[in-house]
DNA sequence: TGCACTATTTCAGTGAGTGCAGTTTCTGTG
DNA sequence: CACAGAAACTGCACTCACTGAAATAGTGCA
């Protein structure tokens, strides 16, 4: 809700990125390098937020101003990025079949999350060296996930329509997750990471 | 770690329950209780974990040598159950395809969670009260799962033998996540509610 | 230059979760 | 029944993630 994409007076095209969102932006990277840095220096469990907002030159505040964890933090999710997928979910499921409309807005969700090819690296290296992160914690994902069950229940027919839905959500945040893991592990993008997940998913090859 | 099973000197057939036992499981009961009935009451935001362990009689730290965590606590998820089900992995790997062993495991620790059908009313009304626990954080799970993704990687072959069971493991644990939100929401047993969402996964009717 | 808007900061606070040291409560044994 | 050892329970002090409110600084624009 914070973070929501500016309109700067026009709709598409933000031509002039005005310096205010330079700043933003280099704060936002500068932010997630130091927590980058500091997880392979120092241990997950032995970074503070503190650390992170102190090493990026702001302060703790500023520092949960832009992300809603210190977890997101370190994998690059800014806070009310995820908004979109709600207000992209309708859309997609009104001209495609729920499985490829899931599939669209999550992909198209992972492709606007920034990617710095110089952090790769390090990502890399985080993923070596903290297993904990390689499965995303539910977080603050919470909201999301419900809201996007509560649309995919209009969309479903039955009685059983919610628990669908619900079903189909989980799944889809599962593949999501591992997009995620596969991403940071092997230092490539989160879609291309997300196409792997999918197709190894579709292909049975990772079959429950 | 913790809450290991107990082996009361005998392997199989736990005859004598014994005094302490007794009182622990009460202990457990009424934390689990306690918890429920303070989330309808104020809602899960406005409870904090002094209020549960004050209300079941016990303190606050003896609230968190049974629970890990207060989510878990609503949830009924003792901390160390699951050790089980990493026991359990390897040989039903062994004998079984993996699909089948990961289900058959996945299903059986969810039987083992005790579920009181006294408190059946109760977890359907926080569900209806509280959407954010309709998906059950990872939480304390990060470490489980990635047992569970080594040993099965161990199990499979190929290159990307890793990412399939990364995959593999996510999908499971959507799917016992997902079995944990029927089963509150619905009253209904928890093994019951895992069969019913897997049937939902297998007849392609929650599909992504 | 002055005004409106927004990012940042400072401050004070809540509450989850942990380690430790000490005490109580049970259980098996002689 | 007494007693030693093991669990479980407790109190305490502490760290740290995260939040709300109010003051302040920085930008963009007229």
């Amino acid at each position: 809700m914070i973070d929501a994409e500016e309109t700067t007076t026009a709709r598409a095209a933000p031509a002039a990125p005005g310096l205010r969102e330079l700043k933003k932006k280099q704060t936002r990277e500068a932010m997630h390098r130091a927590a980058l840095e500091l997880v392979v220096e120092h241990g997950y469990a032995n970074v503070t937020a503190e650390m992170i907002a102190r090493r990026a030159g702001v302060s703790t505040r500023t520092f949960f101003n832009h992300w809603s964890t210190k977890e997101s933090a370190i994998l690059g999710i800014l806070t009310g990025q995820s908004d979109s997928v709600v207000t992209r979910l309708v859309p997609a499921l009104e001209e495609l079949p729920h499985r490829e409309a899931l599939r669209q807005v999550m992909r198209d969700t992972l492709a606007a999350v920034p990617s710095d090819p110089e952090l790769r690296d390090l990502k890399k290296e985080v993923m070596a060296r903290e297993p904990k992160l390689h499965s995303i914690s539910t977080g603050n994902l919470h909201t999301i996930q419900n809201e996007m069950v509560d649309i995919l229940t209009g969309f479903l027919e039955g009685e059983d329509a919610r628990e669908r839905a619900f079903v189909i959500v989980q799944l889809a945040f599962a593949l999501t997750r591992s997009a995620f893991a596969v991403a940071m592990a092997r230092g490539i993008e989160l879609t291309a990471a997300f196409d792997e997940v999918v197709e190894l998913y579709d292909s049975g090859r990772a079959d429950i």
